[in-house]
DNA sequence: TGTTAGCACTCTCACGCGTTGAGTGCTAAC
DNA sequence: GTTAGCACTCAACGCGTGAGAGTGCTAACA
C-alpha cells in the first residue's frame, strides 16, 4: 500500500470519525456533528477543509452538494485496515453464544448450522458457514446394511473420519444379508484407502468374478458409493438471517432487496462469495465493488477461515451493507471460529 | 352454508368478475370496468347497484368512498367454495413439473424439496411440504455399523420402510464389530415389531446380562436409537419462495413483510399453518382473518393431503396473499399431489 | 318494476411551489 | 494554520390545486 502515507494523522481522525458515525447513523455526517461529537479540539471550518481533502482523495462523497459526506469503498477499505477498533464482545454475548454452542451436538452438521444461526443473531447481519472441502477424500470402509428385501444402506467412511450414506432401491431380491456381507468385504478389500478416482473399471469385473453378485444389485451399490464419495467431497453451505438485510436503511427499496435476496438464496453464488480467504488467523474482506457481482456492490463480506491447520479448512463469513459494524463483526466470527475449532477437535479427535 | 341462496345468479356473477379482476390487477375494481370487460348486459349503474347490495352483504368493500370495490375475506370464501373455476395447467407448464419430477430421485427428502420448489416456482407464491407424521412406528430393525474404533453408525428401519441414521461417539474402544454384531442381533430381537414406547428397563437391562456390552458403548446406542426413532416419527417441513411474498403489491411495505417473512421462516409456525386438512381429494382453504396468526391476516393458505390412504398422509400446501390466483394454485397442487402419490409408491412399494 | 343515462359529489393522487434547515465553500481576520 | 462569518445549494416538507376515477342518487325509460 503506498497511499498508507497520503493521509496524515489528524485526516485518519477524521476519517474514523465519518465512518464511525456513518455506520451506527446512516446518515450523511458532517463537519459540525465531528466537530461536536468526537473531541478533536478542532473547529468545523478546520474539519470542512479536511473533508474536502479527504474527497479529493476519493476516500468519501457527498451524495449531493449541500449534505454531509458518506464513506466511499476506499474508504472503508483504508478503515478496515488502519483504523478500525476491534472491541471484544460484550460479556453477554459471549456467554450466549457459548451456551449456544454447548447444547449436546455430535454432528458436524448440526455444528455448522447452529454457527452460522448464532453469528447471523448477534451481528444481526447475514451469515455463512461453508463445510471443508475435501478433496479426493481417501475411502476408509465401505458397509452395506440390509434394510428390507429391495433396499440397502451404503455407508461410506472417508479417511478423517467423516460418515456419508445413501439408501439404493434394487430389483434383485435379497432375503438375507449374506450376499451383502460378502460384497462388502469385497468392496472394502480394493476401495479402502484409495480415492474414488484411482478405482478402476478393471477392479469391479474382477469383483464380479470373485464373488459373482448379480448387476442388478453391483451397480446400483456402486453409484451409491459414488454419489457418498461426492457427498463427503463436495462442500456445504449454511446460510441464516439473509432477511435481516431488510433491516438496513440502504435496503429500503423493495426492488433492490428483492433482487439481492434472490441472489443470496442460490448457495452457489454464496459459495462464490464466501471462497478466498487463503490462510488462517486471517480476516479477508471484500468491499462493495471489490464484489465480482454487480448487483451486489453495497454488500460487504468479512470471511476467515476455521478448521485444523493444514487440513480441513472451511469458511465463515459474514454479509451485510457496506456500512457494516466490521470491528463488531471480525470480533464476533473470531469468537466463532475459536469454539469452532475446538468443538471439531471435540468431535473428531485432534489427529493432526 | 344457509347464506348459499343469499345470492342470485347475477349478483355471483358480478363477485366473480370483481374477484377475478382484482386478483389478475391488484386495484379496486369499478362499475365501469365490469360493465366493459364482462359481458354481462348489463350497463354500469346496474352494476353499481348490485355492488352496493354486495357490499352491505360483506362480501366486498371499498378503501374510499371513491374507489372502486375490495373482495373481503367472506367474498373470497363464497369464491372459492362456489365461483372459482379451476382450469387445468398449461400443457407446458405440466410438462416442466414433470420433467422436473422425473430425474432420478430415491430419497424422499429429495422428492419433497423438489415438489416444493416446482411448486413455488409454478405459482410464483411460497410453498410448504409437509412430510408424513408417523405416529408410534413399529421398529423393523436395528443395525450397528462400525465406523473407527470410538464411533458406530445406528441405522433403524421402521415398519413402513422409512430409515434414519445417527453417528454415535462413545468413550469404549471398539477394534473390530463382533461386539457391535452381537449388541445388534440382541436388539433387535427385543425390538422388533415393538415401538419405543414399548421398549421396557428390564429389557435393556436383561441385554446387558446376556451379551455383557459394556455401558460407555449401550447407552449412547440407545439413544441414538431414541433418537433415530425420534426423527421417524416426526414431521419435517420443506418451504421455498418465500422472499416470493415481496413480489405482490399488497406487501410493498417493508415493515409488515418483514414480520411476514419472519414469521414463515420459523418452521413450527409453518407446520401450524398447514396442519388440519383432514380428508384426501379435498382442499383446506384458510383466507386471511380465518388464520389464527394476527400478522398473517393478508394471507391465505391453501393446503391438501398427500400420501396413502389411511396411512402415512403429509400435507402440501401453498402461501400467498388473500388476494391469489386460487384457481390456478389449486389446479398446481392437485397435479403436484398425485405425481407426490405415484412417487411414493415408487419408491415405498405399494403395501396398502 | 327493473334498468339506465346523467349529474353532482367525494376522495386520492400527482404536480408545482415556496419555505425550511442542514451543510457546504469561500473569504477575511486572527 | 485555524476559525468565524456569510452567501449559496439542495433535499425534504407542507400546502394548495386540478385531474381523474368512481360513487350514489334521481329521473326517465322499457
Amino acid at each position: 500500500m503506498i497511499w498508507d502515507n497520503e493521509l496524515n494523522d489528524r485526516k485518519r481522525a477524521i476519517l474514523r470519525s465519518i465512518i464511525n458515525d456513518y455506520i451506527q447513523s446512516a446518515q450523511p455526517v458532517g463537519s459540525r456533528t465531528i466537530a461536536r461529537k468526537h473531541e478533536l479540539g478542532l473547529g468545523s471550518a478546520t474539519i470542512r477543509n479536511e473533508m474536502a481533502d479527504l474527497e479529493e482523495l476519493g476516500y468519501i462523497t457527498q451524495p449531493h452538494t449541500s449534505a454531509g459526506r458518506i464513506p466511499s469503498d476506499k474508504g472503508y477499505r483504508f478503515y478496515v485496515e488502519h483504523l478500525m477498533e476491534i472491541h471484544s464482545l460484550e460479556r453477554e454475548e459471549m456467554v450466549k453464544i457459548k451456551e449456544a454452542m454447548e447444547e449436546r451436538i455430535d454432528e458436524l452438521n448440526q455444528l455448522f448450522r447452529r454457527a452460522s444461526i448464532i453469528i447471523s443473531s448477534i451481528t444481526g447481519y447475514t451469515s455463512v458457514v461453508m463445510t471443508p472441502q475435501l478433496k479426493r477424500a481417501a475411502i476408509k470402509s465401505v458397509q452395506l446394511v440390509h434394510v428390507d428385501e429391495k433396499r440397502t444402506l451404503v455407508v461410506v467412511v472417508a479417511g478423517i473420519g467423516v460418515v456419508q450414506n445413501k439408501l439404493v432401491k434394487h430389483d434383485y431380491v435379497l432375503n438375507d444379508d449374506t450376499l451383502l456381507q460378502k460384497l462388502s468385504a469385497a468392496l472394502n478389500s480394493i476401495m479402502t484407502g484409495k480415492t474414488i478416482d484411482e478405482i478402476t473399471v478393471p477392479m469391479i469385473t474382477e469383483l464380479q468374478h470373485q464373488i459373482k453378485a448379480p448387476d442388478q444389485i453391483v451397480y446400483p451399490v456402486l453409484q451409491a458409493v459414488g454419489e457418498c464419495v461426492r457427498k463427503i467431497e463436495s462442500t456445504e453451505v449454511y446460510t441464516e438471517g439473509i432477511i435481516n438485510i431488510l433491516n438496513h436503511p440502504e435496503f429500503s427499496d423493495l426492488l433492490k432487496a428483492r433482487e439481492i435476496l434472490e441472489l443470496l438464496k442460490e448457495e452457489d453464488i454464496l459459495a462464490d462469495l464466501v471462497k478466498g480467504s487463503p490462510s488462517k488467523h486471517h480476516f479477508d474482506f471484500k468491499i462493495g465493488s471489490e464484489n465480482e457481482i454487480n448487483q451486489l456492490k453495497d454488500l460487504s463480506i468479512i470471511t476467515t477461515v476455521y478448521g485444523r491447520e493444514g487440513q480441513d479448512l472451511g469458511t465463515i463469513g459474514v454479509i451485510g451493507p457496506t456500512r457494516m459494524a466490521y470491528g463488531k463483526v471480525v470480533s464476533a466470527i473470531q469468537y466463532m471460529r475459536d469454539l469452532l475449532d475446538r468443538e471439531i477437535i471435540r468431535i473428531f479427535g485432534d489427529n493432526s
